[in-house]
DNA sequence: ATAGTATCCCTAGTCAAAAG
DNA sequence: CTTTTGACTAGGGATACTAT
């Protein structure tokens, strides 16, 4: 079983055409036909099936094409693994981290990295929790940025900070002059959301649940902007943490007297699994900045 | 016994032609 | 038009051979 074979394998499985594959592999058709059928004699099926002019992936080619994939990710995979232990300022860190957190903190967050590391480059995603769960243990996402999270065996969760949850209103509302409110004093008035599936979102949900009001929500936005943009033009109040998304001259923030209001951000990682240097460094940068001041 | 050389055999490649 | 097959070649590893 040669590793070639293996490599014209998966790219002809994924093209599957025979002159293109071979175009791709820089050989002869001819060399590529060969190959294939080589491996095939050696496997003792076939792994495509040839229907005419067309070659298409058989069953058993699919199957086998799982694992030729895995086997060339864990080579890659190792190389890299070498390369960044050659070269541990060098790299690139897979990072996911929630919606909300791309205008500050995140950002902030990567900047004094880099002056650090300059050589480390970053891969971001911005999702909803359970879809970085899912990359995370798939392996796409290095670390994670989330609230925190339950039921998660494979996951490891070190909280970083809390952020102060605040009700914002329309500057001209009838309590905007005021520094705090009972949350139940607005229950009645209508109420701007973020979409389901937000962290965020899970977070005021809960803070309703607990202090028994059904808010009235009329809106749902997809951006912490787009919510602070709908207060600000009246129709509503939302609770937000704070940010330059709240215009001062546009919204009054108010502190939430009758309970502790805060959402908890932190780290997310999948236990025992082996970090590129690039992404230790980067997860003890993280651990350092928030946690050591 | 061993270093250097020759030979054999197999794989993987190419081009041309046949086959689908 | 695409794929397979035939005929041929280059290169590399293993083995056999030879001279020291």
């Amino acid at each position: 079983m040669e590793w070639q074979r293996l490599e014209y394998f998966q790219t002809l499985a994924k093209v599957q055409h025979m002159t293109r594959a071979a175009e791709i592999l820089s050989i002869s058709q001819p060399a590529l036909s060969r190959s294939i059928s080589s491996l095939e004699e050696e496997i003792g099926v076939p792994l495509f099936d040839r229907q005419g002019r067309s070659i298409i992936l058989n069953r058993y080619g699919l199957m086998f094409l799982h694992r030729v994939n895995r086997i060339m990710n864990e080579m890659n995979e190792g190389l890299t693994d070498i390369q960044q232990l050659i070269h541990p300022e060098q790299g690139e860190v897979a990072l996911g981290f929630l919606h909300t957190l791309g205008t500050n903190i995140v950002p902030n967050l990567i900047r004094t990295f880099h002056d650090e590391y300059p050589g480390i480059t970053f891969q971001l995603k911005q999702n909803h929790t359970h879809t970085q769960l899912n990359q995370l243990k798939s392996g796409e996402l290095d670390l994670c940025l989330l609230a925190s999270i339950e039921n998660e065996k494979m996951i490891e969760w070190t909280e970083l900070w809390r952020d102060e949850l605040f009700i914002i209103v329309p500057i001209d509302h009838p309590l905007a002059n005021r520094k705090s409110i009972q949350l139940r004093k607005l229950a009645n008035e209508s109420f701007i959301s973020l979409k389901k599936g937000y962290a965020l979102r899970v977070t005021t949900d809960e803070i309703f649940r607990s202090s028994e009001i059904e808010p009235v929500i009329t809106f749902e936005g997809e951006e912490v902007a787009t919510v602070a943009g709908f207060v600000a033009a009246g129709l509503g109040f939302s609770i937000l943490p704070d940010g330059e998304e709240i215009n001062p001259n546009k919204i009054a923030k108010l502190r939430i007297e009758d309970m502790k209001c805060e959402r908890v951000i932190g780290m997310a990682r999948v236990k025992n699994r082996y970090l590129s240097p690039a992404a230790n460094n980067f997860q003890q940068f993280i651990l350092d900045y928030f946690l050591k001041k």
